[in-house]
RNA sequence: GGAUGGGUGCCCGAGUUGGCCAAAGGGAGCGGACUGUAAAUCCGCCGCGUUUCGCUUCGAAGGUUCGAAUCCUUCCCCAUCCA
């Protein structure tokens, strides 16, 4: 049974480190796994979906959660679910089942693992270093019948389908497709080869993995039922982050806040924490920055405008993080100087068109600029005022931009909230 | 395989006695005002196009019609029940 995260006292720093930190959700057995991290260095694993080409922020805190335990001496396996991707996640209603080749995948874990690289170490020739791990490489070459009977038979149906995950989906009469229904049992064999092959005890996962995890755990101390000394195997999982409006964390709309710094500069990057909501702050700075609980606590004791100062070390802090500390002071400087009136554009990526002149339309909804969707879209915005040249309002949409209005750091168009540096160079 | 109910714009969801439908309403998003680069609130936008008009949309392809998201045919997909 779950043992409620609220009622126990942890021994081990590192539980202590976690449940402090607000990372903790639930845990198949709080005290033995504090006793395990009390005990010396913990093998966990986390995985991950290699679908897309980077991680996000929706996955930082899984990654927050590692980096910590890792600082505490454990050993952490990221495992990129390369067979799951090839099976496509069906759980998603309308989504398509994404057929990713191999080497996608492969590159995908490549990023990931660089990724993963800022916030844990891998190489670092040390015990507790990370391992990246596909677990296509001991899902695919199963054999059905093999895994029936050696896996399967330790699953019951009755125990499955009286767990939450699946009762909630069979008396919502919500339909639950048998691949979906294996998924648990592929989850927990990971975890099971892991614990065979690595030693590793302790997966740990989003809310929503809580069966699977389980389901793992159990596995393997039923495969383990006879022998005395192994079988030890624990999960937990972290809460499941809303923001204050009660939104998903992390992923809005118009696009995923990734880590990586080519889809999203240390600049927007730094945008998107520095814009939280000032009830989330507190929260988010325990989870996503290292800073003392006791600073923290007198940061965020401010009230009203006053709160900027935690929010702008909430923000500098998590882009250190990611982007390292240079990149942090410029997106704090620019941000800054940005908003604040000032008007330093410098670390606002330079845009150069190989254009002699171009209507303001045209230039806003270019490949390399696309401030705004359609050209339609652009003239409403333009006519309600979203527009400014070099600190100009343009109200003319079809205003007429050339090479003059350059000047020696570029051309600075405001388009909204978006800001670009653009420098028209005559065509040869 | 059989029966029934469905497939609408980013999402949810109206609309199916054919025109007043580029398609209600809500959410998300975007822009503006106000602010603290926040929240709340208010205003505007929210298919595309230099636009008192044109073009392309309501699962797909055909058809009926002056005119179809709305009617007919075939097909695809989804859900529920039966086998």
């Amino acid at each position: 049974m779950p043992s409620s995260s609220t009622d126990y006292t942890p021994q081990s720093p590192a539980l202590k480190a976690l449940m402090s930190r607000g990372l903790l959700e639930q845990a198949s057995d709080l005290q033995a796994i504090d006793q395990a991290l009390l005990a010396g260095p913990v093998t966990f694993y986390l995985g991950y979906d290699p679908t897309a080409t980077s991680l996000h922020v929706g996955n930082l805190l899984t990654i927050m959660a590692m980096r910590l335990l890792q600082s505490h001496g454990h050993k952490p396996i990221c495992v990129v679910g390369g067979a799951t991707a090839m099976v496509g996640d069906p759980s998603g209603k309308t989504e398509m089942r994404k057929l990713l080749s191999r080497e996608q995948i492969q590159t995908n874990s490549q990023r990931f693992r660089e990724q993963f690289a800022r916030f844990i170490h891998f190489d670092r020739g040390v015990e507790n270093d990370a391992v990246l791990l596909n677990n296509a490489d001991w899902l695919l070459p199963l054999h059905y019948i093999d895994f029936l009977r050696d896996i399967g038979r330790h699953f019951t149906v009755n125990r499955m389908v009286a767990m939450k995950t699946y009762r909630d989906r069979l008396d919502g009469e919500i339909p639950l497709s048998f691949l979906e229904f294996n998924y648990q049992l592929f989850q927990a064999y990971d975890f099971l080869h892991l614990n065979r092959e690595y030693g590793c005890t302790l997966q740990m996962g989003g809310a929503d993995q809580w069966g699977n995890m389980i389901a793992g755990v159990e596995l393997i101390r039923r495969m383990h039922a006879h022998d005395d000394q192994q079988g030890q195997a624990f999960c937990l999982t972290f809460p499941l982050l809303t923001t204050a409006d009660g939104r998903k964390m992390g992923k809005s709309e118009r696009g995923a806040i990734w880590l990586s710094g080519e889809r999203l500069s240390p600049f927007e990057y730094y945008q998107f924490w520095v814009n939280r909501d000032d009830r989330d702050v507190a929260k988010l700075l325990r989870i996503y920055t290292e800073l003392p609980l006791d600073e923290i606590e007198s940061l965020t004791a401010a009230e009203g405008a006053a709160m900027r100062t935690a929010t702008r070390k909430l923000a500098f802090e998590a882009t250190r993080l990611l982007h390292g500390e240079e990149a942090a002071c410029q997106a704090q400087k620019a941000s800054e100087q940005a908003y604040g009136g000032g008007g330093d554009w410098s670390a606002v990526p330079e845009v150069v068109l190989d254009i002699a002149e171009i209507k303001l339309v045209d230039l806003l909804v270019h490949p390399d600029i696309q401030a705004f969707k359609s050209k339609r879209a652009t003239r409403q915005r333009v006519d309600s005022g979203a527009v400014k040249i070099n600190d100009t309002p343009i109200a003319d949409p079809y205003h007429l931009v050339t090479r003059a209005d350059c000047g020696a750091s570029g051309l600075r168009l405001k388009a909204g909230k978006k800001r670009f540096r653009i420098r028209l160079s005559q065509g040869a």
